[in-house]
DNA sequence: ATTCTTACA
DNA sequence: TGTAAGGA
């Protein structure tokens, strides 16, 4: 489907982000260096931003606010691309992965207070 | 006028 | 995370 890149396509810069997502500057560049997205670079090194993009900072903005920190955040992302994640959600059913999914919003707000257990992926096997 | 990087009373 | 500084 060509509509894939037209959402990939860059063409807004961050002052239009920032009006789009209500996150400031210092917050975009920061998930970027966290690698949450990857803006396009013109000529002159200015950041040009997708449709992707944007839609990626408003899902962190809603897990920022729903007191999700950096480490918990990356965790929800990594999943989505999870090989094993993806696999288990044409297995089981869609009501089980969002209670997988709930689960995995729990256990990233706990690390907020609790020591964060790396790589734990397991119970995504059942 | 905008955005970028770096650094921190 | 905010913000100041110095360039582009």
């Amino acid at each position: 489907m060509s509509s894939e890149i037209r959402r990939s396509m860059p063409l807004l810069s961050i002052s239009i982000v920032m009006q789009l997502t209500d996150l400031t500057a210092r917050q975009i560049r920061y998930y970027e260096e966290h690698d949450l997205i990857q803006p396009h670079r013109t000529e002159g090194n200015r950041r040009m931003f997708s449709l992707n993009d944007v839609d990626t900072l408003l899902e962190i903005k809603d897990m920022l606010e729903q007191g999700i920190n950096m480490a918990g955040i990356k965790k929800v992302f990594a999943l989505k691309n999870d090989p094993a994640a993806q696999q288990a959600s044409k297995e089981i059913s869609d009501s089980d992965l969002r209670k997988i999914l709930r689960e995995e919003m729990r256990q990233a707000q706990r690390m907020q207070k609790t020591s964060i257990r790396q790589g734990d992926l397991s119970r995504f096997y059942q």
